[in-house]
DNA sequence: AAAAGAAAAGGACATATGTCCTATTTTGCA
DNA sequence: TGCAAAATAGGACATATGTCCTTTTCTTTT
């Protein structure tokens, strides 16, 4: 992870995400603009947390690893969302690792200056608050989700989370992925049986595969699969 | 769910979960002590909450019903933790089920009074975040739990969350559950099944069964398969 | 364009878990 | 105290999912 300081960079993404109604300016001052590379991680399940980030560029995958080696990708981040927001003032460990999908770029606050400057701000607070709700309200859903249903119906409801239309709204994309092996740690499952289920779905003409991409014949059907739980 | 008058109860309850120190007077004077009977709710999915509950007294059952029917247990809330918390400021619709489980005492504070006198309070909003990170980093332990391990990991840190000292932390014992019929639901698996297993345990001599009671023989044993992710 | 590496497809078989039953035991209530 | 309901225990069988492979197809790099 690279300072970045080219240009007016840092400004453009603070107006762009309206941070200035969150931060006042002697907070703005004191953020910085980092680049990471795809790959890259920003943490590890463990670490302390010194910073909050703001991912205003790029997409993150959020996945936590087990003592048994294997791996569950959580959800995934594109702008705007925050890494360490949890931890600021719980001062819980990192819980997950945070990897660069792409080439991401990310604004850096320290909470040394947060606890000078915002840990009094109601909206600051407030704005923590439905950010780290809308994670809780995610992540419960697709717990109920994951827990009661097979693999069908989990994967019916990966595809609408992400057919839908891609400029609606930056939450609604979270989950997308494009290659089936990332589809299938995602939903908690092997790609073995992923593609067993994909097939068993193609038998049944719901949807066909073309060159790695998925089509859906008979989007009423995935509907009806998705028994109204989204990974939304 | 009915009022409550009796006496000072309600202030006893300030007292003792030191409430003054996350409201001031004027929010305090528009408390109300609700008692609520075994089996009653205080909302089920989709509700649009009005105030905000702090339980006091006794422990409430969290829990989804899936459109399949299927129900699975969240978790279980003991005093002091909220109810309404997360909707609060969001506006969402409740997305669980909430039952008392035995009898409760609840404080309300209606949302119109939080947003008269604590919409801007910090002290207030830091209590909320840490409440609902709480939730949060409990979920997302339990979710990467349910999905990778068998039911025999699951079960074995399900025993660990709950044969702790009673008195230690309030936290500590909030998934407990004696009926295994509930616990099973609680894993989201069958009854059957975790009957299955638990045979399993005790023909290899970990654990024993005396009229429905469960007895540690190898406390070692039951870490070793919990993998260090307890449901806390 | 050729080679190397990643992703996809799917066979064979093992394990985990669910469903449906039927007894037996325990518990709560009249 | 005795009965009814709930909880426990477990057999038999079906389904969901995992593991390990091998082959094929697509991507990326040289």
């Amino acid at each position: 992870m690279r300072l970045t300081t080219e240009g007016n960079l840092l400004y453009t993404y603070i107006e762009k995400y309206n941070l200035k109604d969150i931060f006042d300016q002697e907070v703005i001052q004191y953020m910085a603009l980092y680049t990471l590379d795809k790959g890259e991680c920003i943490c590890q399940s463990g670490d302390m947390f010194q910073s909050m980030f703001f991912l205003v560029k790029g997409k993150l995958k959020i996945y936590t690893v087990q003592e048994n080696g294997k791996a569950l990708l959580l959800r995934f981040n594109k702008p705007l969302s925050i890494v360490g927001d949890m931890e600021y003032l719980t001062g819980y460990q990192a819980r997950c690792n945070v990897e660069a999908v792409n080439k991401c770029m990310l604004i850096e606050i320290k909470y040394e200056h947060l606890n000078k400057f915002s840990y009094n701000d109601p909206k600051f607070l407030r704005f923590l608050i439905k950010q780290i709700c809308h994670k809780l309200y995610t992540i419960s859903n697709a717990t109920a989700l994951n827990l009661l249903y097979p693999v069908e119906n989990k994967f019916a409801s990966y595809l609408l989370s992400t057919m839908v239309n891609e400029q609606e709204d930056v939450h609604r994309e979270e989950l997308k992925s494009s290659k089936l092996t990332e589809v299938a740690t995602l939903l908690g499952t092997s790609y073995r049986h992923l593609n067993r289920v994909i097939r068993q779905l193609e038998k049944e003409g719901i949807i066909s595969r073309n060159k790695g991409s998925i089509i859906i014949h008979d989007i009423n059907k995935i509907e009806e699969l998705s028994c109204g739980s989204l990974y939304e």
